[in-house]
Formats: structure tokens, C-alpha cells, sequence
DNA sequence: ACAGGCTCTGACCGATCGGTCAGCTAGCGT
DNA sequence: ACGCTAGCTGACCGATCGGTCAGAGCCTGT
């Protein structure tokens, strides 16, 4: 693996668990046995590592959701659902930092786009829906979903059957969303 | 209200906001219209006020939780989540630094106590689901919940009337529930 | 009038932050 | 043998970090 390619894993593992502003680009050097002015050689500064770091997952976020640009999801509904949920089990560090550094990350222009893209989804389904209630099931479902995988080893739970998780997960969030877009 | 009062209500509010560690004493006092050093006089230590701003939420989840300890809910279990919502919304910001910055900010000692008040919580519904997806049911809904309220605003959902607020949150939490605890 | 404590401040400290720069080294094409 | 480039490094920079300290201003009890 190459110095750049382990500097992004690296950078990514840090800037979920311990937060962007408390990474220092020494921590970072040093975890990967190297100077810091070689990250700074591989990454023109620290918010272009972490753009690096998390691009790769606001891209794919912005395909997963693209189909609700549309009139609405119809009979796709669960295509969509199993696809978000692959989306969340294959991105877990990235969806950590999305929802646990999203809103005070803000002016990173990186992390705007990611704001962005958020806010599409969470506007979708509220244009959707007919109650407060239906829109918190929303949040509920999206949100709790998000943060349960990304904080699960740290309440202890044990998430390591990766296809149960799945199938839990679309089970759970199939029935919260169930009022939604049944029209 | 007294200099003291009004730095933990803008320190909580900027720690919430923007993080712990990217919140400087320096932008503390100039929010408070006061020097650094007055912050530092008031508050022994940049931890100290950590300490003082989510402390009151954290002997209140202590005491919102502690009927867990025994064995079990029982009929009790609507009482409880009234209690635990009504907690949520109570303090919205400090559990939004638990739910984001919790794990980040291990070995500062306040915030090990949130966490282990967490764990307890979460091993009680972890010994009382009989299935990974209970015990997923469990996370979504404390963890939906209470992300989705803290970022509400980010996501354009409005949250002003609390009450109906309240009642569709233990409605929907009711519901992720249900089976946790009914023997 | 005066002494003492409470509140607050600016000057200052060492450490660390992100970032710059000149230069070292190894490999490769010619 | 030569020069060029990619990868990497230590020395260094100004800014900012959390924190210390001596002292100013003020209010109160005596």
C-alpha cells in the first residue's frame, strides 16, 4: 500500500474517533511512522486530507441518493432502503464523521457538500410526509440507524454479523418508514 | 444572572456546537464579553468548566436511569420512557456532546461518567432483547432519538411545539420497544 | 479611614498547532 | 556517468493554545 493510501485510512480512523480539530497532522505522522512534513507532502493541508479522507464516501452518498430526486421512491422503496443500509455498513467511519462532526465542521467545503446532500434526504422526506410524527419517524430511522453502527462498539454492542446487521437494520427501518411515500 | 451562570450556558452551547476541543477559552470570553483570564478565574481548568457545563445532565441521567438497576421495568416501562424523553428534551445540548464527542473525549473524567451511565443503559436492553435485532431496535431508538432531536435544526425539521414533540417521541420509541421487556 | 476579599484584567509562559522551505536520498532514463 | 524526479526529512515560522501571576478596581464590615 502506498504512503498516501495509508495516510487516508490513517487520517480517516482518527478524524472519526477522536474529531477532526483534536487530530494534529503530528499524531497522524506519527501513526504511520513517517514526518509530518511528509503527510504534507502527500496532502497540500489538513483539510485536503480530509477531503481525501472522505470524498470517496460523499460520492457514493450523493449516487445512493440520487433516485429521490424524482417524484418519489414508488415500489423501489426497499431497493433503496437496502442500498442506503449498504451505503452506512460499507462507510461506517465516514457516516460517524458526517453525523458527529457534520454541523461543526461547517466552511469546510468538503463537509458543506456532505451537509448538502443531508439536507436533500431529510427534505425528501419531509415533502413526503403528512405529520410531525411521520417526519420524526424520519429522523428517527435515518439517524438512529447511522449513529448505532458507528457507536456500537462503544456501548458494547457486537455488530460483527455483518449480513444479520443488514437484514435487521432494512427490517427496522422498513417499519418506521412505513407510512412514508405509500402513496 | 451571575458571570459564572452565563459562562457555562455559552460554553455548553459553544462545546455542543462546535466541539470541545475546538472551542477555545479565548472565544468563551469574548462570547461573554469578558478576558480569558476571567473565564480561568471562575473555572479552575478548560476541563473544570467541561465539567460544570454537562454535570447537572449527567446526575439527571443518573437518576432517570437508576430504576434500570433492578430487575426490570415491568409495568412501569411507559412511566420511564416519559421520563427519559422528557430528560432529552430537558437537555438537548448535552446530550448532543454525549451522542458526538462522547467517545472522542474519553479520559477526561466527567464524561467517563456520562459514558459508563450510557453502558449501563445499554447492557439493560442488551440483557432483556433476545435477538440482535431487539437489541438493534434498542439503539435506534435512544440513539435516533436523541440524535434527531439535537440535530433537528440541521436538518431544516422543526421542533418548536415540545409537547406534540414529546408525545410522538414516546409514541415512536413506544413502538421500537415493544418488545424489550413485555415478559 | 482602612483592611480584606471578590471580580476581573493584561502581560506573559511553554507547548503545540498548521504550514513553509531547503536539502537529502534512492531509483531511473539517457 | 549524468541529471532529473519522487519521496521524504529536520529546521524553522507565526499563530494560537491552555494556563500562571501580579495587580487594579470595587464593595463591604469594622
Amino acid at each position: 500500500m502506498s504512503t498516501q493510501e495509508e495516510l487516508r485510512i490513517i487520517a480517516l480512523a482518527e478524524f472519526a474517533s477522536a474529531g477532526y480539530s483534536a487530530t494534529s497532522l503530528q499524531r497522524i505522522a506519527e501513526l504511520a511512522s513517517v514526518s509530518k512534513s511528509s503527510v504534507l507532502y502527500h496532502f497540500a493541508s489538513k483539510e485536503h486530507l480530509l477531503e481525501a479522507a472522505i470524498g470517496p464516501a460523499i460520492d457514493r452518498m450523493e449516487a445512493v441518493l440520487a433516485p429521490l430526486e424524482g417524484t418519489g421512491l414508488g415500489n423501489e422503496r426497499r431497493a433503496f432502503l437496502e442500498g442506503f443500509v449498504d451505503f452506512l455498513l460499507e462507510y461506517r467511519l465516514e457516516v460517524n464523521m458526517f453525523i458527529n462532526q457534520g454541523s461543526s465542521l461547517v466552511d469546510v467545503p468538503v463537509i458543506e457538500r456532505a451537509n448538502t446532500v443531508v439536507a436533500h434526504l431529510a427534505e425528501f422526506f419531509s415533502r413526503n410526509s403528512q405529520s410531525l410524527e411521520e417526519n420524526m419517524r424520519f429522523g428517527i430511522a435515518l439517524g438512529g440507524a447511522a449513529y448505532m453502527l458507528c457507536t456500537a462498539h462503544a456501548l458494547g454492542l457486537d455488530v460483527t454479523p455483518a449480513t444479520e446487521i443488514r437484514a435487521a437494520l432494512i427490517t427496522i427501518m422498513n417499519e418506521l418508514l412505513a407510512p412514508v411515500s405509500t402513496t
